[in-house]
DNA sequence: CGTTAGGTTGACGACGATCAATGACGGTGG
DNA sequence: CCACCGTCATTGATCGTCGTCAACCTAACG
């Protein structure tokens, strides 16, 4: 864990008590033990300059901070406040009257929720990891956005990314065997933490779930997640288990996951599996 | 129709040829027989001044209108445009290498595509009745959003709203049985349509869709759909047939749908079922 | 050690997919 | 006007994937 660095980034390292936690969660936690200065996540602050951050303080955003397995907020809540995410794993998740759950899109820092214009929120959010965010009333937040134009644009743009990951989630829910979905979300979710953090070319990364939670993200049961996972361990495609995923070949994980490598996977990734064949 | 503003304004008016096939499809005719006047869909037209049109109308949006069964863009084609829904009836899908279809959503009249922040389209676009779009070029279309912070504010809360309706789907098709998936589709489309036309508060409206599109729209084989349409029609609740929908038990239809009246439904609706029951 | 939470494995059944045949229209051409 | 055709809807029979139920295992922790 790189405190100097953190601190160059302008982030401030407190003694949080939760480390604990962290440690046992296993989540990102080199992430989640400060308290972001800067209020919006890297992908919304990107091209802002220093007037438009003092706008954006102006809009007074205050911050959230969350220890795992809690909730930032509840389907049927107003929704009157904002969220942006700046740390941590959270997932956005719905439920049925009679239990049933499905798990709508894993969050990761640079996730927006709580616009869906007036009414209520149609979703609920429980943290995996400890988590922060910056939280804006809707009205500060619309003004801050007027004032603020290229914020607006960076919000569309993310929220559109938000919409084509879940379209690619509906399709895996709706059109893929049992097997292709676990391997695709497997694809997805590493994607998109190297994305994040400009981890090495490590072909295994940890992950803060549980397989109910990949069950209900995929519309299965746990069973069948861990039958799936113990067949992909078996042909020696991955292993995951106490929240470490290891990527043995990707090569035929993406095959299995029905996604094209060279659009979604970044280079030095088909590399590393070149190995493994 | 004002032919000569909107000649004007850089809007031709076309007598269509494809009358017929509007009539036959049985779509959303009325609003499908000309070319719009104003390039915005009414949802992000709301609140411009006329100054704000001005710059509008500066980003030189073009028009385009397509016929039943058209697509307006692949999977795979690289986005430089974005797209406004103007009128119509269409569906956007994501196809897998072997021929499975999962259709993502029905848009209608409101609905923005192309915007994916850089790359390319992750789904296809179909028409189902005739249908026009406004088009913009990705950078006209930020420049404007940055001319007129409210239409990015529009922008912002129409894609927010996609999201929760994919969100819908999402759980629709991961947890929902295949009863309680038609059913919520229907409510779903029933909901929408009234939400735009301000029409009677009939309990019937034309759909133009086939079996198949519902199907793949939930993740189930046509059959299914069928089967489940027949239970539905037997039990009295709903009867499709030739794009038509006629809902006779609202109230049960949504029972069966998992979905709060009181919530999605205009009050209307519920007096009718009253009747019904 | 006992307890607990989460993971693993097996047996069985159900929901829905698949395959196949038939029916209902609407359009077309003789 | 009727025969023919294509498209889509319908219904039945069979099969397979996955859900459910249950038992057992493993590891962490007090």
């Amino acid at each position: 864990m790189d405190h100097g660095r953190a601190q160059r980034e302008g982030w401030i390292m407190i003694a949080v008590s939760s480390l604990k936690v962290i440690a046992n969660r296993g989540g990102s936690a080199i992430a989640n033990c400060g308290v972001a200065i800067r209020p919006l996540p890297a992908v919304l602050a990107h091209g802002l300059t220093p007037q438009d951050m003092r706008s954006v303080m102006a809009a007074r955003p205050s911050s959230r901070t969350l220890e795992a397995g809690q909730s930032l907020y509840f389907q049927g809540d107003d929704c009157e406040k904002v969220y942006l995410m700046l740390d941590g794993w959270a997932f956005r998740y719905q439920t049925l009257e009679d239990g049933r759950r499905q798990i709508l899109d894993f969050a990761l820092p640079g996730s927006a929720f709580g616009l869906p214009g007036t009414g209520v929120m149609t979703h609920s959010l429980e943290t995996l990891t400890a988590c922060t965010f910056t939280v804006f009333t809707r009205t500060g937040l619309c003004e801050l956005l007027q004032r603020v134009p290229v914020l607006a644009l960076r919000l569309v743009e993310l929220l559109a990314g938000a919409e084509a990951r879940a379209f690619e989630h509906l399709t895996n829910v709706g059109r893929r065997t049992a097997r292709e979905r676990v391997a695709n979300l497997l694809v997805e979710l590493l994607v998109r933490s190297r994305q994040m953090v400009r981890a090495a070319r490590r072909s295994h990364m940890t992950l803060p779930l549980m397989q109910p939670h990949i069950a209900d993200a995929l519309g299965l049961a746990s069973e069948t997640v861990c039958r799936s996972l113990s067949a992909l361990r078996k042909e020696g495609i991955v292993t995951l288990r106490a929240h470490r995923l290891d990527v043995l070949d990707i090569v035929r994980l993406a095959r299995q996951a029905g996604v094209e490598l060279d659009t979604t996977l970044p280079v030095e990734f088909q590399v590393k599996s070149d190995r493994a064949a």
